[in-house]
DNA sequence: AGCCAATATCCTGTATCCAATCTTGAGGGG
DNA sequence: CCCCTCAAGATTGGATACAGGATATTGGCT
């Protein structure tokens, strides 16, 4: 009974999905520009849903725009990215200190398991893959973060990185790897300060190294 | 000179910025619905710049829309409203702690002036004004925040926020006027772990006050 | 080479139209 | 009497065509 049912989400909406995941993997650069009258013709349809789906991205950060302008794909100096994730690790920090207390046994389970993928990618230099597992790995731990406006904040600011993944290096995978292990030793004996700390620690050596590669391939 | 020239930004951010301070100051309340033709109409222009600037004070959670259903302004629950106070306890805890080693002596004049005016209107218990002054007093701390994004999302929390100041009491103006002088103190003192201590409890305490009065006046 | 004007491009906004969807309310059946 | 259904009106979602301005580019003139 689906096999005749189209796609009935607004059109606006599909757009934005299409074009952030554009964005998010790179397809479309930073610093390109978003037509509207090119979108509109290349997705068929007219200039209406095309902006609101660009205003959506806009409030998500992946696009600015300038009037009289137009819109065109964010991007992020060196000192940008780097207080991105300052402020991550301010707030992971936290959210971690939250959510220790509330970790199902299941959540720590699938912790082991993820941290065991990630093993294994490493070995593959899979660093696609990595990433993936990686915010999984984090999502898992916040899955017990009892306040939806923290999680949502860190939802947003996660979102504005995974184009820079690209940046990501085996030696940074391995260092971080080993923050994993130490914040699941720390969740698995209770001590949600010490899971913190290591977490706190973790993005901000991700930050600094990732900063510092930005700077090496010139923004 | 300026007789002749007229308001040369675009249509949809004059739209915005009239309907951003219409919610704000509560002209228009919390659930009402915001129709485009009907606006458009009184506005006498089309219905895309409306759009647009709806989309702009959705990503500012100042209006939610519902698929084909549209636009209506905001409300937040006790809940809802008791977590925006609690993530902002976080934040401006950690915003103080930041900013406490940069203040300069101007700023601590300014405050120790706001604090006297604060004190001016609880005697003459204007508590609009006191909303104002009490804004100024965080911002002006605030302003040695090195981290733009962390002030962002302040700013972004702290929006949310003017349409409840109707539930103040003069009762929590003292109580947060105790915490000012508190906060001012340890600011004079370079204790930033203090001040930022007295900083998250205050907001937690005016967080807890407000939930109360929601609930009673049932959202 | 440097400056200025003409032009092309693209954004912004208007006006109008139609279809899909939600709300509402009236009327019929249990 | 209440519930259910169905039709009418209201409203959004989207398309189309067009006009006016801002910006950038280009090409020619000095």
């Amino acid at each position: 009974m689906e096999i005749f049912s189209l796609d009935r989400r607004p059109v606006h909406e599909q757009v934005y999905d299409l074009l952030r995941n554009a964005i998010l993997n790179g397809e479309i650069r930073p610093g390109e520009r978003l037509l509207q009258d090119d979108l509109a013709k290349r997705f068929g349809i007219s200039r209406m849903p095309i902006r609101d789906a660009l205003r959506l991205l806009e409030a998500d950060k992946l696009v600015v725009s300038v009037p009289n302008k137009g819109f065109m794909v964010s991007d992020f100096g060196e000192e940008e990215l780097n207080d991105t994730f300052f402020v991550r690790s301010i707030l992971e920090r936290e959210a971690v200190l939250l959510a220790v207390p509330n970790i199902t046994e299941e959540a720590v389970k699938a912790l082991e398991c993820l941290v065991q993928e990630m093993d294994q990618c490493l070995e593959e230099r899979d660093l696609g893959k990595l990433t993936r597992l990686n915010k999984e790995f984090h999502s898992v731990i916040y899955r017990g973060v009892p306040s939806q406006c923290l999680l949502g904040i860190i939802r947003n600011l996660w979102d504005n990185f995974p184009r820079y993944a690209m940046l990501s290096t085996l030696e940074l995978a391995e260092k971080s790897q080993e923050a994993h292990r130490a914040i699941l030793e720390a969740i698995k004996k209770g001590d949600s300060v010490k899971a913190s700390r290591v977490m706190e620690n973790h993005i901000l050596a991700a930050g600094k190294a990732y900063a510092a590669r930005k700077e090496l391939k010139g923004g």
